[in-house]
DNA sequence: CTGAAAGCGCTTACAG
DNA sequence: CTGAAAGCGCTTACAG
């Protein structure tokens, strides 16, 4: 009925428990062959399988670790973050014990409380977006944080590049012979905005192309958000108007494609976009297929498990890295439409 | 340095650890509400937490639960279920070992054993939809299945109610006047595919509409499926052309958005849509916002969980609850076009 | 090459 | 009202 012991294999066995203990955990010893093969033999004979909270009690260390998010289950881009973490922590036979608190910090407070009763080896504290954040009181030395930054460091950290994400989508379209480009923002603005920003700023002025304020709007990061937005875009005069949006998120550049739908602008014949994200079940399946810029969340979860395990060198203990985001390349960027290329020659002229 | 024991917190108060333990568990006890106070002072005062290794190792059990699934990490709809179970758990004070394993059965065994090894007090093997599963060999009995059914029985599981889900779809499009309603189904049928079909075809039935056979197509399941099969369905002749499209899913729903658009029709008012699942930045972010049918994930994986705990009376061990999907009314639904009214009438006399 | 024994940090009958 | 002691199931010095 119960479940048997390490005893149990050992009076089948005819050894003692050490002997036991010995040849299952493969320990450097002396143990013949002939022992180990008739411990193995009655291990099996009685179904036994080593009880984890025995042995980590005795070794003090549970192969599990803590993995508590303010709310990447509820979230839908950041599962692959879960998925990072989870493959890199079984690489390493560990366990995950996941805690989502919505965001509340007594939750938080007594989901770290538990983390530490249950002894986990290691700590991530996991954030739905790159944020920076005041770090919980009782977080234990050598957590990782996972798409966030602690408020004062002390923590080795990972985080998205979103400024060479920002640009290198304004380089897609800079390098597609776009000159007037928006840079379609949202409103209550995340880090990732303002770093996005510097590097759509950066790419621009590298081409020598001005900036211009005009070409800078806000939105609600949603569809309709975005699409509001990029209506106030498409509304200026012609030789104003945008030939290329950088969108803030994929979510915003639906709004766009929704926007320029309206007034019979064709993507990327009359209009090209590029978001961020590669949102699951949104970037691929517009029509065209949204080029963007990937948040490499799978990437982040597994380098985040792995300086928590201490697999991984470059985790140092105050350091944040910076996690390259990837350009998806698909059909919504093309070349300026004709007749603005001759504006703007016009223009120059 | 090292974390205080419940001896240090006895020495600290100058009574007994079976004093401390009877205290810090509130276990009903004659003890004095003197010593009761000094005992939680020394506790704090040293900063004692008990361990839960040690205590589990004790008690025999963990307050801790596994769940294993195939691979609802990496999908984007199913982090509620999670979030549903993970709220649960916090509220029973349990703990969710949480192991993803990509449908991969080699990792799917050794996960089921790792759970045994650290004594989880309960285990639900869940789905990333709908679906009736072997069970693993190791898998312990009192299990429970989360969306999905186990072949033979002999476990409690909870599914969605796809065929009442099928039915309220096709009502909505009933009640608002259709009777010429597709069902856009998806090629390779899981089994939601063929419930709500059902559902579908019993409601048309009770409301007197002749299925047709030309009525129900089938295509990938991506909007691009989705369009292509929706291609079929409005390049009909007028007369037998649908006026309402209940779309197995919503992203294919959007391909019937696309494929409307493409030909200049408007939705709701030339063609009224209903999708499956309320998928999270897909059906709400519409243009107009899908009418569609909720999967209720996160209250699939609360009823899990608390069956799994014990705390709740109707999860039978041998029953499958299916759980009700309830109509999201958005915008995409409207009657159907006057003209097409007005050909019906002239057909059935 | 193998075993007896201590100890990880708790809980809980049992005794007083 | 409180305490001494056994025991949960392992691992690991230590001894032989």
């Amino acid at each position: 009925m119960s479940r048997p012991r390490i005893s149990d294999v050992a009076a089948a066995a005819g050894v003692s428990v050490t002997t036991v203990s010995l040849v299952l955990n493969d320990v450097e010893s002396r143990i013949s062959e002939t022992t180990r093969r008739r411990v193995r033999e009655a291990a099996d004979a009685v179904g036994y399988a080593p009880s984890s909270v025995a042995r980590s009690l005795r070794t003090r260390q549970t192969r599990t670790v803590g993995l508590i998010s303010d709310q990447i289950a509820t979230t839908p881009f950041a599962g692959r973050m879960l998925a990072g973490a989870q493959d890199a922590a079984r690489e390493n036979d560990h366990l995950v014990i996941f805690v989502d608190t919505g965001g509340d910090q007594d939750v938080e407070r007594d989901a770290i409380s538990a983390l530490r009763a249950q002894q986990v080896d290691a700590m991530i504290y996991a954030c739905m977006w790159h944020r920076v954040v005041e770090v919980p009181e009782s977080l234990p030395a050598g957590s990782v944080f996972l798409d966030c930054r602690p408020e004062h460091g002390g923590f080795p950290s990972v985080v998205p590049a979103d400024r060479e994400g920002g640009y290198a989508a304004a380089r897609v379209l800079i390098e597609a012979g776009h000159r007037r480009i928006a840079y379609l923002d949202t409103v209550d603005p995340p880090i990732a905005s303002g770093l996005r920003e510097e590097g759509y700023v950066q790419a621009l002025t590298e081409a020598g192309i001005a900036i211009d304020p005009a070409l800078h709007v806000r939105g609600e990061t949603t569809a309709f958000g975005g699409r509001e937005a990029a209506d106030r875009l498409l509304d200026l005069p012609d030789d104003q108007r945008p030939t290329g949006i950088f969108c803030f998120n994929d979510r915003m550049a639906v709004g766009v494609y929704l926007a320029a739908h309206a007034r019979g602008l064709r993507i990327p014949d009359d209009l090209s976009v590029v978001g961020y994200d590669d949102q699951l079940l949104v970037a691929a399946e517009q029509d065209p297929p949204l080029t963007t810029v990937a948040l490499p969340h799978y990437e982040m979860g597994r380098w985040a498990m792995e300086v928590a395990l201490g697999v991984r060198a470059d985790g140092d203990s105050d350091a944040t890295h910076r996690m390259e985001c990837p350009v998806i390349r698909r059909d919504s960027v093309g070349p300026p439409p004709a007749h603005v290329a001759k504006q703007s020659r016009r223009r120059t002229t």
